[in-house]
RNA sequence: GUGGAUGUAGCUCAGUUGGCAGAGCCCCUGGUUGUGGUCCAGGUGGUCGUGGGUUCGAAUCCCAUCAUCCACCCCA
């Protein structure tokens, strides 16, 4: 069809089958989440620019070129968030939680807004479950969030994910090493091929993100970062790798690691899915003990993650459902109505049964037999009817679509005996 | 920003060398005066993505454009 208005690019909308399916795992999600001790909150889709610009970095290809900035009507300079970190940070300062006592823990999810060219499992408005926990540098609560983020995948019975975990330093050990990384670089300049070069100036780590074989030739022959920890940095890394494996969850180290966000420091970490080329990252996570400071409070440590639910949801091995079926929303109770009185006295005559379960009112007038076939396509256990006869005496005809018996209900009776089919 | 593929009915798709626009599913009606899930018969539904060109004639060939999907870059 040539329509007028189409879904911008790279969105889409869920319904039906497809946003039960999201009902779902944000309901085990939810669940899993408070028992790990995590609130939810909710934060504004719409930020000022400059919080993302600064926090995530203005180096970064998220600022650079995926953010969607604006002009407001006052000329203040505005973005849909890209990611939901920075705002959280934003929230816990604006609201006054700095002298909580303890970790404050706090759950999202919601959409996220990136002008990136659409592909599988990758989209401009997409959807993230993440976690914040501000208030403790303690490794063994980066082992905690890495576990969390696990047991969100295990709650929707995702398989075949490996964790990968890196440090990559603090600010007494990063910046050297970072140093020495674009000073190497240089030197060997012209083994990089061109696309790659202008990332040397702005963040020389990010070279470690290439998938090109050239460029991880060259890396190969210069020592990681995990070589040139600090020793506080060393004995964390160590502590959060010891807690995993007390926890019992496995994990790959992986010293290319590094994360397309400025804010992180220490502890980084991504979940990826073993098998197929799809967008293989379905989660990213790691420390970011400066960002609460540079955000204007006191130095504060965190870690975090955000899972991709898109990605989350291609990644499961979705059962095929009835193309036509899945068209229509399931309900218990369908009423069918043979006229416009009858359609009055169905929907007074079976209100009291929203109390009980669903029901839907034929309103369409058309013939029995399409409404009867609309009540099996919407999946209903039970078919009721109603015409000029059910009127005059007072009833509803009652079918069982299981097992296609059919009765007449006096209306004063019609609760309790739908109640005995629904439950019987 | 770069590369590849695909656009035909509500959905999934055929369409030969350029020669009347097709199938299956869905939907509607009837078979069954007021009853579904099976079956049978009939029916509705199309600017062939859009614009231009070639041609007696274009869904088909050419050019442009838009959209979608996939991949790169990067990321969730």
């Amino acid at each position: 069809m040539n329509l007028k208005y189409r879904r911008l690019k790279g969105t889409r909308d869920l319904l039906l089958e497809e946003i039960e399916r999201w009902h779902w795992c944000e309901g085990r999600w939810r669940e899993v989440l408070a028992r790990y001790g995590y609130g939810e909150i909710r934060t504004p889709i719409i930020e000022p620019a400059g919080l993302f610009m600064r926090s995530v970095g203005d180096g970064t290809d998220i600022v650079e070129k995926e953010m969607y900035s604006f002009e407001s009507r006052g000329g203040e300079s505005l973005c849909l968030r890209p990611e939901n970190t920075a705002s959280v940070v934003r929230a816990y300062l604006e609201n006054g939680l700095t002298r909580q006592p303890g970790t404050l823990k706090f759950y999202y999810m919601g959409p996220m807004f990136r002008h990136d060219r659409p592909q599988a499992g990758r989209y401009r408005q997409f959807h993230q479950v993440g976690v914040e926990a501000i208030g403790s540098a303690s490794p063994v609560l980066d082992a905690e969030v890495i576990q969390t983020a696990m047991a969100l995948f295990e709650a929707v019975d995702a398989q075949g994910l490996t964790v990968l975990v890196n440090c990559i330093g603090c600010p007494s050990c990063k910046p050297a090493y970072v140093a020495g990384l674009k000073k190497f670089l240089e030197e060997n300049l012209e083994r990089i091929p061109p696309a790659f070069r202008g990332r040397i100036g702005t963040n020389p780590l990010r070279l470690y993100d290439a998938k090109d074989d050239e460029v991880l030739a060259l890396l190969a022959e210069h020592p990681p970062i995990t070589s040139a920890l600090c020793p506080a940095c060393r004995e964390h890394h160590a502590e959060v790798l010891g807690t995993l494996d007390d926890l019992g969850v496995p994990f790959v180290e992986d010293p290319s690691l590094v994360r397309g966000l400025d804010y992180y420091g220490r502890t980084t970490f991504e979940i990826t899915a073993v098998s197929g080329r799809k967008q293989s990252s379905l989660a990213g996570g790691g420390r970011y003990d400066g960002l609460v400071a540079q955000c204007g409070g006191p130095q504060t440590p965190a870690v975090g993650f955000s899972i991709g639910i898109e990605r989350t949801l291609l990644h499961l091995a979705d059962e095929p459902i009835d193309p036509q079926r899945s068209r229509q929303t399931q309900v218990d109770v369908y009423v069918a109505c043979l006229d416009e009185p009858s359609q009055r006295y169905g929907l007074v005559a079976c209100d009291l049964l929203r109390g009980l379960c669903s029901v839907e009112v034929d309103t369409t007038g058309r013939s029995v037999k399409a409404q009867a076939k609309s009540a099996n396509l919407r999946r209903a256990k039970i078919l009721l009817t109603v015409g000029k006869d059910e009127i005059a005496a007072g009833t509803l005809q009652l079918k069982n679509l299981e097992t296609g018996d059919q009765v007449p209900v006096a209306r004063d009776r019609l609760l309790a005996t739908v109640r005995e089919v629904l439950e019987g």
